[in-house]
DNA sequence: ATTTAAATGCAACATTGTTGCGTTATTAAA
DNA sequence: TTTAATAACGCAACAATGTTGCATTTAAAT
């Protein structure tokens, strides 16, 4: 099965219209190395209407297809969620990692288990961000 | 020695000049029993210009006596830097829990060291948000 | 008291978020 | 294959926040 036919069942499953700006979009995000940045949305979808990409990111967001990752508060990146997730629960198993000199976002996928206890308090998510310099940077 | 003094020196040690707008404002910060959001900053500082606020909050986040807290990525919170924080390295021990039910945001210091390790990365920050239920909306 | 550098307020513009509405396109059903 | 229902899209419009320049005011060192 070719990435397109998976992107159109992956949509309709979600109750989602598999148009071409939304196969476009995740195309896109799909093909990107890392996480990608907003920017470089707007960058590679210049034809796409403002509002058409925010509405279609939110789409795919709340269809759980793909994920934000917002490292350090500056600009936010997207990329495609790996395992099964939902409006309601994104079931991300791995930390997003920053890198300060290229400013690269990725999703990785760590080998300890993150393990959070606070008291009195019942977690529902836990989310990681780190930031360092990677591999290519060192 | 009082809380005015503490911040005056605070921001002296900074190189801030310790003027009235920046006391209210840290004033205000450490009054909140949680980590502030920006629109309560805005409410209760309604007689600052926007650009004083924005400008304010850029030179005591720089200057590491204030540190952001933006979980889930909608409103941005603002609190106190509990440790000595510069604007290179924000030292802190803490995480950032968000309630789900009233969205309150606390830095809470967990009992368990967090410990993310990456292949071939150098770690320099890592920043833990999690959601929940709070004790009292539980 | 004077001076110097920083802080503040105002104006202005950029970017992103957000909604409504008319038009277009998808998809399921006839 | 055509049609009908519904969702997606583009455009306009407005809100909120980010950001900078500049003139004025203020802090704090001399």
């Amino acid at each position: 099965m070719n990435v397109e036919t998976k992107f159109i069942e992956l949509l309709r499953d979600r109750n989602l219209k598999a148009t071409p700006k939304r196969l476009e979009l995740l195309t896109v995000v799909a093909a990107f190395n890392s996480a990608i940045p907003y920017s470089e949305l707007q960058k590679k979808l210049k034809h796409f209407d403002r509002v058409t990409l925010y509405r279609t990111l939110h789409a795919l967001l709340d269809g759980g297809i793909i994920h934000k990752a917002s490292v350090s508060s500056d600009e936010v990146y997207y990329a495609m969620c790996k395992e099964y997730c939902t409006s309601e629960c994104h079931n991300h198993k791995h930390v997003h990692f920053k890198c300060v000199e290229c400013l690269e976002v990725s999703c990785v996928n760590t080998t300890n288990t993150i393990q959070i206890q606070i008291p009195n308090v019942q977690i529902q998510q836990v989310d990681v961000e780190v930031s360092g310099v990677c591999s290519k940077c060192m």
